[in-house]
DNA sequence: TATTGTTATACTCTATAACTATA
DNA sequence: TATAGTTATAGAGTATAACAATA
């Protein structure tokens, strides 16, 4: 009993072994639960990434960190914004370069910035937990490496 | 020299070795290569899904391909519409009951499925040469299902 | 002339509410 | 009353072009 002849023979790709499919499948519901675990605190990724990367390396300009985290720079300017308005990060004018803004923590940023990161411990300890231990996240972490390897990262411009 | 003393002793995440920011980047990068790979046929990743899907098992209804990929029903329409528009799939009015659409691909939908096929092994054998082999493949889907165990998975609606 | 930050804008994805026709 | 498909709409995320200030 054959139903569509013309199709017979196709090796049809099983969605459950699509690499692309399963991939983003795997990062939403990661995403989901950061979401979830920071719907309080009111923090995206990408607000988490940029106050991680200010805390680790404040003084850098805007568009040196929109660019290390693949953001636009024109998107990067209404993040920022948010940032400010909630009085976590300030942008100050460039001493040498006057068109430049170096990045800061305000003291509330860095308060906030300390309770993030217990935060986000709780989020990535149960990913990790997930996955079967440190052992296996890393295991990931290498496999997701070689993905990215060599390839054009889509930028921030 | 100590430069901001207040975050003095914080273990802030290594962008490097969070799991959700190499996801989404893997995602992309995957994602990107696909798009590239079917650039002049015109298809998206999720299109490729819904034929993929109608191509196995013609007949099912439209809420059911949308609930099984995760498309809202309500976005599904425009998105079936444009298949139909360009003549590769179609909706038939359920006998049974009249309120469904059951989805079948036309011929010219079958010939381009084939086609489709073929330029997705292409694709994804690209992925799978990037990872180190299929067996590194099957490492990385098994460890992805971990992630997506269990939890909630963003249905259709 | 080139670069930094900015504004305006547009396009894709995704999400919700409400309608219609059937059941 | 509930369900399948649809419409309208709104919100994120992301992309490009063009401008002012500065280099």
């Amino acid at each position: 009993m054959t139903k569509d002849t013309t199709l017979e023979g196709l090796d049809l790709p099983e969605r459950d072994a699509i690499i692309g499919y399963k991939l983003r499948r795997a990062q939403l519901v990661v995403f989901q639960d950061f979401l979830q675990t920071f719907g309080e605190m009111k923090l995206r990724p990408a607000e988490f990434s940029v106050l991680s990367m200010i805390a680790r390396q404040p003084g850098l300009k805007q568009t040196d960190i929109a660019e290390a985290l693949g953001i636009k720079r024109a998107n990067f300017v209404s993040l920022m914004d948010g940032l400010e308005e909630r009085g976590l990060a300030d942008r100050r004018k460039g001493d040498v370069d006057r068109r430049s803004h170096s990045l800061h923590l305000t003291d509330k940023g860095q308060r906030f910035v300390r309770e993030m990161v217990e935060v986000w411990n709780s989020h990535e300890n149960r990913m990790i937990e997930r996955l079967g231990g440190v052992a296996e996240r890393d295991r990931l972490i290498e496999l997701l490496d070689r993905l990215l390897a060599g390839q054009d990262v889509a930028d921030g411009d």
